[in-house]
This record gives C-alpha cells, sequence and structure tokens, in this order.
DNA sequence: ATGATGTTTAACCGAAAAGTTAAACTTTTC
DNA sequence: GAAAAGTTTAACTTTTCGGTTAAACATCAT
C-alpha cells in the first residue's frame, strides 16, 4: 500500500458530499471521482460499481445515525435523561452533517429492504423495554399513559423535521441560512423540555 | 378532441405515482409512459419535456399541500381550534398520498428556487401574525413565551414525521406495514393535545 | 368521400453517464 | 536491481435515457 489508503479515504469523503446532497440517482462517479481529485478509473479500481460505492456510504450513514438512537435509549438511566442524552448526540452529529437524516430518509424509501439488510444485525430497537420505562413512570404518577412508539416518533419528529425540512422552511418563511440555523441551535434545547411536558400527566385546565 | 383528454388524466396519475416514489432524478420516462399504458412518444406530444411534466406534478403537489398550511393558519380562530383544524386537514390528504411530504421535501432540497417560485405567488406564511397570535396568549397567562417560527416547526415536525420517515420507522420497530398505519391514525387527536401541552405556561414540577 | 385536425405508434438519434481496457508508473519484496 | 504487486492514467465501449421523426390511424366538419 503506496499511500496508505488515503485514496480510499478521499474518495468515501467525496462520495458521502455527493450522495448526500443528490441521492443515489442524481449522484454522478466524475462528480465524485472529481471530488477526490482523481479520475473515474481509479474509483471503479477501488469500488467496483456506483452501487458498491454507495452501500459503502450508506451503511456508514445509517452506522452513524442510528446507534446513538439505540444507546442512549436502552440505557438504564431514568428517562428524561436518557432524551436529553439523545437530543444532545443527536444534534452533535446532525449539525455537522445537516443532509444526513434526509439523506437515509430518502434511500430508504427508495430501497426499504437495502435498510432492512443493513440494520439487520439483528438488533432492532427494543420497543419493549421502553413502554417499560414508560409504564414504570406512568405507575409512578409521573407520566401519563403514552405509547412507546408514540414517544419515539415525537422524539425524532422534534429532532430531525426540522434538518429535513430546512430548505422548504427557508422558503415558506422567508428566512436566511443563518437566522435558521440559529433556530435549530435553539431547539437542542427546547425539545428535551417539550418531550418533558408531553410525558406530565394531563392538567385539566 | 377525441378521449376527451382521459389520456392525459392517466399520465399525470402515472406521472405522480413514479416521480413521488422515485423522485426527479430516479424516475424513468418510459416508466411514467408504461404506467399510463402509452409509448413514450405520446408522453412528449402531451408534455413536452420531463422537466415539464414534473413542474405539473410537483405544482399539484404543492397546491395539495400548502395551501390548508397558510388558510387554516391565517384564520382568525383561537390558535388551539386552528391546531386542531391544522392537523385534521393534513392528515387527510396525507393518508390519502403519504408519500406526498417526502416528495416535496426531497425535491425542495434538490432545487430550492424551483419551490420559491412555484409558491411565491406572493403569499409567503404570515409568521408575524402567528407571533402576534402567540404573545396575545403569553399576555393573557394562557401560553408560555413562545417563537413562532419553533412553534411552527414543531406542528409540522409532529405532523409530517412519521409519513416521511414510515419506511425507515418500520424497519426500526418491526412493525408491519397495518400495524403502522393504525399508529398513524392515532396521531390525528394526539398532536393537538400535545402542541397544546407543549404552549400551556411551564409547570415548575 | 375527403381533407383537415388531432392522436398514436415504431423506429431512430444524440448526449450523458456507467463501466472497461491496456499501458505507464510506483512501490514493495526478494 | 529486477520481478511482482499495487496504483494511476487517458482513451475507449456500452448502456441508458431523454427526446425526435415520420408515417399510420382516427375523428369530424363540410
Amino acid at each position: 500500500m503506496a499511500t496508505e489508503n488515503e485514496t480510499e479515504y478521499r474518495i468515501l469523503r467525496s462520495a458521502e458530499e455527493v450522495f448526500y446532497r443528490h441521492g443515489y440517482d442524481g449522484a454522478k462517479m466524475q462528480d465524485i471521482a472529481d471530488g477526490a481529485s482523481i479520475n473515474k478509473a481509479l474509483l471503479h479500481y477501488y469500488f467496483r460499481s456506483k452501487e458498491r460505492l454507495f452501500d459503502a456510504v450508506f451503511s456508514a450513514a445509517v452506522e452513524r445515525l442510528v446507534p446513538p438512537l439505540f444507546l442512549t435509549l436502552g440505557s438504564e438511566k431514568p428517562l428524561t435523561q436518557k432524551i436529553r442524552e439523545f437530543v444532545d448526540t443527536y444534534f452533535d452529529t446532525v449539525l455537522e452533517h445537516p443532509f444526513l437524516p434526509g439523506f437515509v430518509v430518502h434511500e430508504m424509501h427508495r430501497n426499504p429492504d437495502r435498510f432492512r439488510k443493513t440494520i439487520a444485525s439483528g438488533n432492532l430497537l427494543d420497543l419493549e423495554g421502553l413502554q417499560a420505562a414508560l409504564d414504570e413512570g406512568t405507575s409512578r404518577g409521573e407520566f401519563r399513559q403514552t405509547d412507546a412508539m408514540q414517544f419515539l416518533l415525537n422524539l425524532l419528529s422534534l429532532s430531525a423535521f426540522p434538518f429535513i425540512a430546512a430548505r422548504a422552511m427557508q422558503a415558506i418563511s422567508a428566512l436566511g441560512e443563518e437566522e435558521y440555523r440559529r433556530t435549530l441551535d435553539e431547539r437542542r434545547a427546547l425539545v428535551p423540555v417539550w418531550m418533558e411536558d408531553i410525558l406530565k400527566p394531563c392538567t385539566l385546565s
């Protein structure tokens, strides 16, 4: 190995950028090669085909996005703390890779089976465990009756959607890039509060 | 007109299906033609180019999705009622066209300007008006201090994300199509409640 | 009927993009 | 230092896909 697979690294970085931004169908191998300052043939030397290169990028993307979810929510800490930790790590990764959630969601939509295969390393999210934690809080009078799936959907919705729909929201609201970014930053502190509000027993106002 | 533009209707339906599922880049004119049981030349006879056909589909999609948002939120009713109405109409349209939100979000991401042009019939969302309504509730002691943009993001997040990420959530949770659908149905009643919980003044528990 | 207009088709074209080849160059190994 | 293995390139081939053409077919007014 001459260049100590620095080339491979550059390819993956470039491919990431292009695939994240344009999706599989919109991505061009030439652009990826250009981004890595190599030519197309070398690209095919390292990764036989567009399909394979994409698989590498997609797996890495899922790997980057999903484990925090599983790990934080699977731990044995109090639920409110899990929420905070999840939002924090999620915002960290996504502020660094703003197109990541949209990319994964879109490609999953395009081809659900690929994802199943990528993720099906045995470990699905432990919904039952989450439900148990929720029920326990309910019986202690701390939480209202809450379905685990709905809880999870709320957490992900409030965290992910503003990134996925960033462009749309900017257009709809006439907010600039910078202003919108600030709005997103603020949510890091707000989402956990909202999630807890949603969990609290209903106050009959 | 011999067939009373039934052909055009079939084309648009087919194009909708293909574009919604694969996006602009992933869609093939041949597939759209096949779906409408005609051949490619006839497709180009009705819609000069892929671009134009896409524009027709995209405009219709935006038209289907956005006005409810603007209208309900722009009305003069109490905010909590606006929320209920919005969620209700939103769920009606989206349960009928589950791929609509994902499609719009993705294509907007691909080309933000097109959307600006499609929607820029002068009417952007009246964020100031929404903020005024929120502030008024705050001063009456009914709501906590709330930023209009955050409010809007929450409403859309909780409503739209579960549809956009349907495939991903199903894979992650091992829920079947039908079960997930039921979960979504339940949210129609739940989202307004949550939105109100998030608005209420903070209870210092 | 017939010609004008509108509709539909099969066959073709050209550009773009994925993928291949063969040769040159570099590095490693013995 | 020479052969082997690994790396890089320019030029080429193939495939895919959007778009066109010209001719056949249908419909309808006069």
